[in-house]
This record gives C-alpha cells, structure tokens and sequence, in this order.
DNA sequence: AAGGGACGGGCATACGTATTCACTGGTTCA
DNA sequence: TGAACCAGTGAATACGTATGCCCGTCCCTT
C-alpha cells in the first residue's frame, strides 16, 4: 500500500476527477446521489480520511476550537481550579457533537496568548476559562474582539465585550446563600472573597450578599468582609484576618468552595464546631464539596450546561451571527454545614 | 491591512526571496545571521505567524499530539478519572515546551478512535488515558502500533505492545500499602479491586498485595478478595458484598481512591469506625483523599512526572528512536485512616 | 593562476484539497 | 424548432509553506 490515498486515488478507482470525489465527500447536493455512494464506498473501503491541513489551507478555516485555561502565575500548575475541569467532559463532547476539533492550553494571563491563535490559524474561535485578575487581560481580550477573533469567555455576565460572556447568575445565588443562612436564624454573617472589582464574578456574589441582608432589613458590617482569592490558602487565611480584627459572626459565606475548605479547617483548627459555631457555604460545588466534615452547603453551578453554552455561543459567532451573553441558573444545595 | 501577512509579504520587505523567510524562520543555518535579523524583525512587526495548515501540509507533519481519554461506555461524563486530570496540567505544559499543540478528544473504548487520528493526519502521535477494560481496546492498540503509529499509553507496564506503556510501579505500591496494614497489626485485610486481568493495573495492585501478605507469613484469603472497578458505587457495593458473605476483616485495601471512598461511606453507614474497626489505605492520592474523614491513607502516583514521562516518551518514539517503557515510582502517604 | 569549497540565497515545485468557471447532454417551454 | 435551462461533471487554479536543486561569489589552497 505504502502512501495514504488521496482524494485523486479515490477519483481514479471511481472514474471520476477528483473535484468530484472532493463534492461528494462533503455533500454537495450537486453529485449524482449513485456516483456519491460509490465514492463512499471506496473512500471507506481505502479508510480514508480528508486531509485536515489541507483542507484547512484550502478552506481556510481550521474546524478547530481552542481552550484556554488561565492561571495565576504564581500557582502550581496542579491547582487548576475543579470547577473549570468540570466543563471540560462537556466542551469536548460539544465540540466533537459539532465536529470541531478541540486545542487545549494553559496559559499565563500574562502571555502572549492573545495573538497565537489568531495569527498562526490554529483555531477559529477561542474558549477562555478562568478566574483571575480580570485587569490583567482585558486589554488583550480588547484587542481580540476588535481584531474580529471569535472569542467566548466564562465569567461574569456584564463585564467585558458584549455577546461573548457566559457566566452563572453570581448574583443571585450569593443572594440565595445568604439568604439561607439568614432563614436558619443566622444574624453576623461574614463574606470571604473579593468584593472590588478584580474578580467580577466574585463582586457580584458579594452583591448578592448584600441584597440578601437589605432584603432582610440587616445592615452590612464592613469588618465582616475578608478579600480572598479563590484558594484554600486564602480561606485559611481569611479565618486569620477575621481572628485578628476580633470580628464576631456567627456564620460564612465564601465566595467559592476552595476558599470555604480553606476556612473549616482553619476553623476546625481553631476547635469551633460547624455549623454550631458558625455556619457556612460554599460557592461551586466541586466534587470535594460532598467530601469536607461536616459536608459543605454550597450554590451549584451546572458545568455540563455551562460547557454546552460555551460552545453553542461561540459556533454561533463563528456563523457570523450575533450572540448574546448566556447566563445560567444556580441552584442552593443544602448539606450540613449549615 | 486587510489580509493576514504570509511569508511573501515579509520577503518582499526585506528584499529576499519567500524560501530565505522561511528557512529564516525556522532557523536554518544557511541564512546569513544579518538577513535573519531583519526577517525576524519585520516579522515581529507584522505579527507573523507561520500558517500552521500550510506549514503542516508541506512538511507532512501536524506539530500536535493527540490526548485521548477512554470512557466506560455507560459512565457519565463528568465523572473524569481525577487523577488522569491532574496529569492534564503537566501534559499541556510538556507538549507546549516541546512546541506541539495538543489536542484532545473523549472517546468510547469501542469507537473508531484507532483510526481518525491517522487517517486525517490530525496528530503525529497520540496518548492514551484510561482505565478500562484492557481486553475491548487491545485490538484497537495492536492495530495502531502496527500501522507505525506513534503511541504511548498509561497503563500497567509489561501489557500491550513494548515501548509504549508509562506506569506506576502498581505491584510495589500495593505490597508497600499491604505492608502497612500489616505493620499496623492488622492481619485479615481485605482487597476491594479486579484481580483478574482485565484490568491490569489493578491486577498488579493485588499482586503486590500478595506479596505483601507473603512476605509476613499470612494466607491468601479468597473470600477477602471483591471485584470492584474504580468508582465509589463499586466500593460501597463491594462492602456490601463483604457484609452478604459475612468476612471477617480488620483493614481494606482498596485499588483506588474511588474505591475506598465509597468504602467508607458504606461503613460508616454501617456504623463501623475507621480505623478503629477497619483500617483502609487507597490508591491514587486524588485531591478528595484528604478531605475524608478520616483523611485517607493512599498510595500516592506523581501525577506531574507521569504527565512529562507520557510527552517524552512520545516524542522519543516521534524522532523514530525506540523507547523503552517507563516506570514511576510510588510513594505511601499515611493518614488517619489507617 | 586555476581549482575547489563554503556560504548565501533564488527558482521551481509539491503538499492535498475546495472552489470557480466552463462545458455537455438532455429537458422544458414558448 | 429553437432557446432557455438544469443537472452533473471536468479543467484549472489557489491556499501558504518547505525543500531539493542549482548558481554565483568570495576566499583559500596548491
């Protein structure tokens, strides 16, 4: 056999040019339907398979779409977030169900990302996932929209280019949280995660936060408010700020689930019981959510939908149709940490 | 500007011909160190970027691995193995310092995985990820090798095609986690995981734990011994079956982390202490052994070096030198549970 | 002074596909 | 009985790069 076969291999076994080969493989209505399965037939009799570079040369669209996961700079590369790998089973099958090939990278926010894929044709369109400094890459993010780079990112619904964010309803399921903590008689209750606005999708948590002590007529005490990144480390940390301003509250709620296993242990450390002394809930439900002691209360965000949504948001730009940001439900659930 | 710069635009630039640009470009020595420069420097203005299909189609080679993750075909898509996702981080990093792309893909053992990639010059080499029933994919590998494909696998080292496989030292690790239990005075210790060879690295765990058992005088009892794949309804399932023949156990050695979790759900339910009543050590060290009460003593696999020996491996094979299976070493963390 | 490298770079071409255009034979409609 | 049409296909070409081959120049050798 020794060479793969080519579309003029196929050609010259069905007697026709290779134009036509080219036609029926794809599905141009133009063939003969008799002359198409007779090159389906010998196509898949040789196994063969569409040349992808050339195709994409000649087509000029790569029928890929690329992932990017951001980090920190300075965190260990193992630390990726679990609520971002979550999406990852769906984003893949979505794109496989759209016949997209799917490019995977983790990139430093403060890289060069922003230009690669563009310029080099890898991909069509760009997936981008990650929490962080959202300063840190609006600039390039900026420029790639305005460059007409396809482009969806996960995060906050309302920051950023519009018609390329799909994010949760952050708000909302702060205000459930809180709200929750409040029916179950809860009166001090502290938020640990950033509240500015370099972590949006962390601000509008914190904004539901505060709707929810409005909505129950209490007032928001500033000393209750910790910032924290979205790690364990902070959450440990935060417990300590909390120890050192000598704040009094009877119950948390941590603007992601890393951030509250963080905070019960330093908690469990500190010999206060949960949720007795203090209450608390999560933000993500990662798998790790079901497994802390007590089991943690957290607002659950749908990562097969979110994934699903990625996708179908960036095919439709890439179909040069307008998109607008997708935003989905959280749900409260309830374990007993709280 | 309109179009996307190619190398013809640089080369009338600089005053050389298309063929100096690109042997510039890609560093050959044969240009004059000046005329790179300038190419070089008229390129970083442009944001050049070599088209990766063109550059691809000539040079018949993609620069892109493939990273296939193998599911059970009735398992749901969100339950990813953790610890194959842990090697994700180090395998991105591995293929993008090495300068490929990296695709990746989920597939059903029983799909047409064997074929795709070849056949559409997708990727020079592929790596594959998954538990599983050994026996349904053997076919597929066997099939891939003989074709010249490039592939690696983790699996357990000695199955399959030579050369090929990267692997934990699964039988040492389970003697050092059998030892452990026995250390600890434990003397009817159970093992929940495959014994048989449909699932080989789980079959080496138990082999080491025989080992084990061997060196410390004691008798193989077959009644100790359940069937369990790696999820956590199979370790509740196989306390359960332990419960139905009425064991008598002291410790559990449980072929995965998945496995023991769900043990100890199931005993906990059933209102048996850890490790007071039942010592159990795990295998993996996925992020969730931590938080299980009491935190899990496992068998620890590095997940960044196995993630880095995959993409050597690979790349050794990709320079057509033959390579030799790799072996990782392991490591016992103790914890509460044992 | 003539021969021989080594160096630097141009010319031509190939990689495998998708698409535009032109062409053929048959059909339909006035 | 043309003319206008349509379905179906082939010829030619372009996509952007990498590489084999060849040629000129300069310098060194004998």
């Amino acid at each position: 056999m020794g060479r793969r076969p080519t579309s003029f291999d196929i050609a010259q076994l069905a007697g026709v040019s290779q134009p036509t080969v080219s036609r029926a493989l794809r599905g141009s209505k133009s063939v003969n339907a008799q002359t198409r399965q007779r090159i389906e037939a010998i196509a898949r009799s040789l196994h063969y398979a569409v040349d992808k570079h050339a195709s994409s040369l000649r087509s000029q669209s790569a029928n890929t779409l690329a992932l990017l996961f951001f980090e920190e700079p300075a965190e260990d590369e193992s630390t990726i977030n679990p609520f971002f790998l979550s999406m990852l089973g769906s984003i893949t099958h979505a794109c496989a169900r759209a016949g997209y090939d799917l490019l995977i990278s983790f990139q430093q926010l403060s890289g060069d990302w922003h230009v690669d894929y563009q310029d080099s044709r890898k991909a069509d369109g760009i997936i981008l996932l990650g929490y962080g400094d959202y300063e840190a890459y609006r600039a390039r993010l900026d420029h790639l929209t305005e460059q007409g780079t396809k482009v969806v990112r996960w995060g906050a619904v309302g920051t950023g280019p519009a018609g390329i964010t799909v994010g949760s309803d952050n708000r909302g399921g702060g205000e459930a949280a809180t709200a929750h903590l409040i029916a179950r008689g809860r009166r001090r209750i502290a938020f640990l995660g950033a509240a500015d606005g370099r972590y949006p999708e962390l601000e509008d948590r914190y904004l539901g936060y505060r709707d929810a002590l409005a909505a129950a007529g209490l007032a928001v005490d500033d000393g209750l408010q910790v910032d924290a990144i979205t790690t364990e480390d902070a959450g440990r940390e935060a417990i300590a700020e909390l120890a050192r301003r000598g704040a009094d509250y009877d119950a948390i709620f941590a603007a992601s689930d890393s951030i509250a296993i963080g905070a019960m242990r330093a908690l469990a450390a500190a010999g206060r019981s949960i949720p007795d002394d203090v209450a608390i809930v999560g933000f993500d439900d990662i798998a790790s959510a079901q497994l802390t002691n007590p089991p943690l209360t957290t607002v659950t965000q749908d990562a097969r939908r979110a994934g699903e949504a990625l996708v179908r948001t960036l095919l439709v730009k890439l179909r040069g149709e307008v998109s607008e940001d997708a935003f989905l439900p959280t749900r409260l659930v309830i374990r007993a940490s709280s």
